[in-house]
DNA sequence: CGCAATTTTGATTTTGATCAACTTCTGTGG
DNA sequence: CCACAGAAGTTGATCAAAATCAAAATTGCG
C-alpha cells in the first residue's frame, strides 16, 4: 500500500514532468528529485496552502486543481496577485524573508506536492539542471509579474479581459485541454480583484463581449468564439 | 593603473557590499566574487544597459546612477516597471527566455558591475551562501512586483503617489541619505507611467498634496513634511 | 429545499483622462 | 553669455471610463 502511495507520487512517475522539472535528468538525478519531493499534500476548496506570515518552508507545485494567491495590506484591502494550475510552481515569494508574503487559497479541491526548498538548495548544487531550472521558475514568475503590471498599468477594462481569458486559454491549451472551451474557477469578484476591476466591471464585460459575438459566457463556462479578432483587439487598442 | 581599476572595482573593496552582495563571505570566498564580478560600465544618460531582445548573458548590480526598467507591448504602449538604485540588481528578467524583456535605461550617468550569469550560477555551487543569496534577490524582486500589483490594481491616484514617495524616502534612507529630502531622477511622465496615471495626475496630485502641508514640491525636489500623516493616508484609506 | 453567495443589469457619481493653454526649465549654438 | 527651441511641468475645463449604489435574478451549497 504504501510502496502504491510512493509509486504515484514519485516525480518520475508523474505526467507533469515537462511542467514543474526540468526535461532531460539522467535516471539518478531524477532519483535524487524523486527522494527530495516527498509528501503530497491535498487541500480542500477554500483552504490555504499557506498564509501571509507563514514561515517558508518549501515551494510547491501544483499536482491537481486550481489555486489564487492574494496579498492583504494592512487595512482591509486585499489583491488577487495570481492563479496557479497544474503543473505551477507557487510559494517563491517566501525566499527573500523565509516568511510567505501572501495568502495560497484552494478554488476547487486539490493536491500539491511540496518541495522542501533548504533541500532543494542542497541538492541542486549537485544537479545543475535542477538549479538552472529552479532559475528559469523564479525569472519567468518576474517576467510575469511584469506583464501583469502593464496590464493593470496600461490597459483599459475590456482588455484586460481579454488578455485574462486569452491567457487561460493557452494555458488550458499548453495541458492539452479545449483552448476555446473552459470554465472558470473563480468568482466574477476574483477576476476582478486580479485585474484591478469591480466585479461589476468584469460582469458587464462579459456581456458586452458576447453581444459582440466575440464569446459565449454561461455563467463559470467560457466559449472563446472569435480568439483572431479577441487578439486582434489587444494589440490594435490605442494605436 | 590596472591595478588600482582593479582594487577599485573589486567587490572586497566596495563600499555597497551589504546590498548586493551576501554578508559574511570568508576572505576566500570574496576573492571568488571578486573574480566575478570582472567588468565595470559605465552608462550616459539615457543609454541602456540592454534592450528587449537582447540575448541575455548577465545581471547587473547598480555602482553609481540610477535606472528605469520599461516593457513595451506590440502596439506602441510601454510602460514603466521599475526603478533600481544604487546597490540593487536588474536584468533577472533575461534568465527564464536567455533574452530580456524590458528596457533597462539610465536616468543619469551611471555605472553598473557586470555579473556573468552562467558564471554566476557555476561558482554558486561552490559557495551556497552565494546561490541563497541570489534566490533571496529573486524573490525579493517576486515580492516586491506583488506590492506594486497591489498598488497598481487597489489603490487611488493620490495613494498610489504617496506610496512611490514614501517608498523612494525609504530606499535612500537605507542607502543613509536623507529620507525627507531628496529628488526624484525621472520626469513626472516616468512617475506616471510607472503608477499607472497621466502625468497631469502626477503634478496635480503633487500640489495637492502640497497644499495639504503633506509635501514640498519644487521641479525635482521633494521634502517629505509629515511622514506620519503620509503614512497614515495610506493604511487608513478606504477602511 | 432554502438561504446565502454570486451574478446581472440599471441609474448615478466619481475619478482620472483628455484637451488645451501657458509657464518654466534646460541645453545648445550663435 | 544670451537667445531660442524643445522638453518638462502646471493648471483649468471638459469628458469618459469605471466605481458605486441599488435591485432583482440565479446559483449552489449545506
Amino acid at each position: 500500500m504504501t510502496e502504491i502511495t510512493k509509486l504515484q507520487s514519485a516525480c518520475s512517475q508523474c505526467n507533469l514532468q515537462e511542467l514543474c522539472l526540468p526535461v532531460g535528468l539522467s535516471e539518478t538525478e531524477l532519483s535524487v528529485v524523486d527522494n527530495l519531493v516527498g509528501e503530497r499534500r491535498k487541500i480542500a476548496r477554500g483552504e490555504a496552502i499557506f498564509r501571509s506570515g507563514d514561515r517558508f518552508t518549501a515551494i510547491y507545485a501544483v499536482k491537481l486543481g486550481f489555486f489564487k494567491t492574494e496579498v492583504l495590506s494592512e487595512d482591509g484591502r486585499h489583491q488577487v496577485t495570481s492563479f496557479y494550475m497544474t503543473g505551477e510552481v507557487l510559494g517563491m515569494d517566501g525566499i527573500s524573508a523565509e516568511t510567505h508574503h501572501c495568502d495560497a487559497i484552494a478554488l476547487e479541491d486539490s493536491e500539491v506536492c511540496l518541495i522542501p526548498f533548504h533541500e532543494l538548495e542542497t541538492i541542486s548544487v549537485k544537479v545543475p539542471t535542477l538549479q538552472r531550472h529552479l532559475h528559469r521558475v523564479m525569472s519567468r514568475e518576474i517576467v510575469r509579474d511584469q506583464g501583469m503590471m502593464m496590464m493593470l498599468g496600461a490597459m483599459h477594462a475590456e482588455e484586460r479581459v481579454i488578455a485574462f481569458l486569452l491567457n487561460l486559454s493557452q494555458r488550458y491549451a499548453a495541458r492539452g485541454y479545449a483552448a476555446r472551451d473552459f470554465n472558470l474557477r473563480m468568482t466574477r469578484e476574483e477576476i476582478g480583484s486580479y485585474l484591478g476591476l469591480k466585479l461589476e466591471t468584469v460582469s458587464r464585460t462579459f456581456s458586452h463581449l458576447q453581444e459582440e459575438g466575440l464569446l459565449q459566457v454561461e455563467k463559470k463556462h467560457i466559449r472563446l468564439v472569435d480568439t483572431v479578432r479577441l487578439k486582434k483587439m489587444l494589440s490594435q487598442d490605442r494605436l
